[in-house]
DNA sequence: GGTTGGTGATGCATTTTTTGCATCAAGGGC
DNA sequence: GCCCTTGATGCAAAAAATGCATCACCAACC
């Protein structure tokens, strides 16, 4: 879009903090796009940025500034996906954050099965926490997050919501992989793998772990479930996860769960010591989604209140 | 704004329904402006406008980008007033669509009581009924719109109601004068002078004119207020009016309201033959109106509920 | 305290884009 | 069939954007 240059580069200076940064990444001199710069302030009639001895920062009228310029290349896009759905194609591009959670099986799946649908889709994946997930559907970069985490911001709007007890993940072997459930008291001085701090399951273990006065043996953390759960193969522990990550969200059984590592059991949690987070599945209030976005966002509600109808909820 | 001037373009040529109308209306030759429609078709992907032997209109995709541009332009006035208020100059410009009723002494003393506070803010008042205001919110011609007049399209939201019972005006001497109340009975066989059948205050004459099976003597018919006012001096007859129409908001009594022309008097129409109508103050729904405009409409609102707190309602 | 390496701003020549003139082809009204 | 108006297009002129070289400024560092 010609006539949008001048504001992308713009939002370009001010993620770059500096213009001749935000220059060589736009393949462009930085005296071409000071000038530009110089010209939309000229024109606004105020200057947008600072000027640091290391580079630029936008002033309050550039914030404001800035989020217009987001939302009008949001909503261009929308208008470009609407425009395109005219004539029949159904093209598009959905821009998701998401936590690890839901990107392990339930995105891939949900994703997949959208794109059978409408092959000219295509999708941009942010794997983020919470706080920045709402960042990203903040400054538009992303469409739709979900979350399994408390929502913090007002304005987002969360669409719907999906109840999700924890569940620990066990080599088949594991002496605790005969319970039905598992009690936090049975994991005292047991050996555990965790997620970050800043997960969800992982607050929710500290605070049931606190509560029980349980200290386990934590002899791993990390952010990728992916590996924690390749790590089980090699060292028997315990991880923890929801069960949205281990299928995608069918209900969760033991060892008959199709698509779950067969050489790993999942238990769930008793309900007593830890209880069942929230995965949030939301957008920024008061934004008209493109099309795509839209549709996807209406078909992985409906889907998981098919699969999952106890839990979902709005 | 430079970066914006395709887009206006593009606005002007759809007003005008010709590429050639709308170059001479913006000074530049009818080549440059099919180039730049051109280019922006191209980089849309599709067409925008319908090429027809006496000119061009705008296809459906052309109408969604076009109400993709007005919003851009009134979110861009937007942001430009957002931040020329940091400055501490509180600029801005708002545009009014009223119909004939608020316009004669409520917006007058509103607008002006309100420049008394903000002299850089301007003003822009279109007087129109209650369709075509509904249409200038919608193209975003207009800001705030007040509508003596039910609310048809879904898409506007009412900020604040104020119920209005219709008054009856006489010469001072007339026989009428005398009554607290009008009854619709009383005006059989009377001379009155008529409001055109888009007006709000016709319609709810009309039907109780219908339900009562009254006919009165109609000898004038007139969009303007003034004219069926001033006409009163020479000739003796009834017109009727709403309060706001009357005095700024203030409560209506008899020959006490001072403003009012003093060789005339209104007396209500008993609301049991008439039913009272209803001003809707009101802006385009999911719209976030320019600082002075925001200000304004509260302003308004707050005024009249001060003034007339029964009957404001939202 | 001078040096060095980074920043944004600016004058001037060059390149790119936009504009205007002349002209074409196409469709409707008479 | 003629005439008028419409939007589209080739080509030269005007205007705008760009790039290079350079300046002024500030902070960190030796």
């Amino acid at each position: 879009m010609r006539f949008m240059t001048s504001l992308r580069f713009i939002d370009v200076v001010a993620r770059e903090g500096s213009i001749r940064k935000a220059a060589d990444k736009l393949a462009i001199t930085s005296t071409a796009l000071n000038r530009r710069i110089l010209q939309i302030e000229e024109e606004i009639g105020q200057p947008l940025f600072e000027r640091l001895p290391g580079g630029v920062r936008l002033n309050t009228a550039g914030e404001i500034f800035l989020q217009h310029i987001r939302s009008q290349f949001a909503d261009l896009a929308r208008v470009q996906s609407q425009i395109a759905d005219l004539s029949g194609i159904r093209r598009g591009h959905v821009r998701i954050a998401s936590g690890a959670d839901a990107l392990r099986r339930f995105l891939p799946e949900a994703i997949a099965s959208y794109r059978g649908a409408h092959p000219a889709v295509s999708f941009e994946l942010a794997r983020c926490y919470g706080e920045e997930a709402e960042a990203q559907l903040f400054s538009l970069d992303a469409d739709i997050a979900l979350i399994f985490a408390p929502i913090r911001a007002a304005h987002i709007h969360v669409a719907a919501t999906l109840r999700q007890q924890i569940h620990c993940v066990m080599p088949a072997g594991h002496r605790l992989a005969g319970r039905d459930t598992i009690r936090i008291r049975d994991l005292s001085g047991e050996r555990v793998v965790l997620p970050t701090a800043q997960s969800g399951v992982r607050q929710l273990l500290d605070t049931a772990f606190l509560r029980r006065s349980v200290e386990p043996d934590v002899i791993l953390e990390s952010d990728s479930f992916e590996f924690m759960q390749n790590f089980l193969h090699f060292e028997p522990a315990l991880f923890f996860q929801i069960p949205i990550a281990i299928n995608a969200g069918r209900a969760v059984g033991g060892a008959d769960a199709a698509d779950f590592d067969e050489r790993l059991v999942s238990r769930p949690v008793d309900m007593a010591d830890v209880a069942a987070g929230t995965l949030h599945i939301c957008h920024l209030k008061g934004r008209v989604l493109p099309v795509a976005a839209a549709k996807f966002l209406d078909d992985i509600i409906t889907g998981l209140r098919g699969r999952y109808s106890d839990e979902v909820d709005q």
